[in-house]
DNA sequence: AATAATTATTGTTAATTTGACAATAATTAT
DNA sequence: ATAATTATTGTCAAATTAACAATAATTATT
């Protein structure tokens, strides 16, 4: 047992599983723990619930320091708790899903690239993988902890709640200006299976634009070939 | 702040909401509190989760403890940790959703009267509220701690998932032997609105019937008045 | 015993939603 | 100019849903 934890208490870590859509694939942050337990590992950022804090903000305020990223989507996905979770001794984590867009999360990446690395989530025939600079199965020894089942945790709420709820659109760049097709690749990429187009926009702008949450802008998309799409604004 | 509780440290609590359905409304299960704080008031039952248990497994012997109730259905529902949630100090609690028939609840409750009491969830206008020998309402001072919000949390929970899942069949008496009325009257507690029968008949036939879940019986069903209603099986 | 009342079950029909595709429009690349 | 590309609109049958109506099997009442 590690030294820095005392064993006779429970202690609280709050994790985050930061997702973005990149390249039409789920991609999710990890860091490579630099000290045991588990060096060499890939690890979702995380660190011990302050005293002081609740859940909500240290979650909050561990994303700001990791990212200068302000007013990401973010909600409490599980609680993990199995007694050997940690080698070190009782931790059990509170893990949060965090939303970026990968636009924003991009320029993050650069000026920490030792310590964080971004993989691309595939479903490979029901047994999700990371794949990136190296493979890394979700179920194998080169996660920290139980990341792998954390992680799997966070893509089946997202896969659950994207058909029925606006999450999908936290992936997008701007909510001020995007295209219908830019949310498909999104939802695409979520539940990692192809679209009809013309039947997207249409569930699409029943729900949303009919509600107000969605209207057309002004603008048009500039780049790329073929017809420029409209671009629409969310309205939460 | 009570003297019972190390204030340097966070303390980690199981609580259980279980959840029935008696004439007609969902109810919970609560205990009033004997000692500060909160004295006198209504409290889910919980304890501190033991150093060597899963909250996982920790809900099930609490449940055990609490119940002569073997195999209820049961799921994570939140974990709640606002840092003033506890006058006693630091303590967050895991929150657990349990769904126990109440015909199975019902002589329970008569053996431990002192400690138990079990009332009814009202939906008032948006305004949840328990009634029973006293009204209460889920926001006001007479439940503990922040026990109203993990109640409302675990209606809003049951609502959204009762219409595709199976959470609703774990009301029932039995699984053996229900008639499709009876499992109506589960969803209509539930969701706080009536529904037409033969639409509901139809839905739940087609969902699980066609996929082997639901199946008829011999037997049909013996007292009240009207025409007998089949009776179904239920295969998980 | 006959009739009413009650509840379960089946049936009907229009409206809506979905799925699969075809056609057209506006742009860039050749 | 023509082809290729992408966005948008349109079509149409199938499936689902919502709102009712009708029938069936039982108990309660006269």
């Amino acid at each position: 047992m590690h030294k820095t934890l005392a064993s006779a208490q429970i202690h609280v870590a709050v994790d985050l599983m930061i997702v973005t859509v990149r390249d039409g694939k789920m991609a999710v942050l990890l860091s490579r723990r630099p000290q045991a337990p588990c060096a060499g590992c890939w690890a979702l950022p995380g660190h011990l619930l302050p005293l002081e804090e609740s859940a909500e903000t240290a979650a909050e305020s561990l994303l700001r320091e990791m990212l200068p990223i302000d007013g990401a989507y973010r909600e409490q996905l599980f609680t993990f708790t199995d007694v050997s979770r940690d080698p070190r001794g009782r931790v059990i984590s509170i893990a949060y899903l965090v939303l970026v867009p990968w636009q924003r999360l991009e320029g993050c990446l650069t000026r920490e690239e030792v310590k964080l690395a971004c993989f691309t989530v595939c479903d490979d025939a029901k047994q999700s993988a990371l794949v990136g600079p190296e493979t890394i199965l979700l179920d194998g020894p080169q996660l920290a902890f139980d990341h792998g089942q954390i992680i799997r945790t966070g893509i089946r709420r997202l896969q659950g709640k994207i058909s029925y709820t606006d999450v999908g659109f936290h992936f997008l760049q701007s909510t001020d200006a995007f295209s219908l097709r830019e949310l498909q690749m999104i939802f695409e990429a979520v539940l990692g299976e192809e679209m009809d187009k013309s039947n997207f926009r249409r569930s699409i702008l029943a729900r949303y634009e009919t509600t107000g949450h969605i209207s057309q802008t002004e603008d048009i998309q500039k780049s790329g070939r073929g017809r420029p799409a409209v671009l629409y604004r969310y309205i939460p």
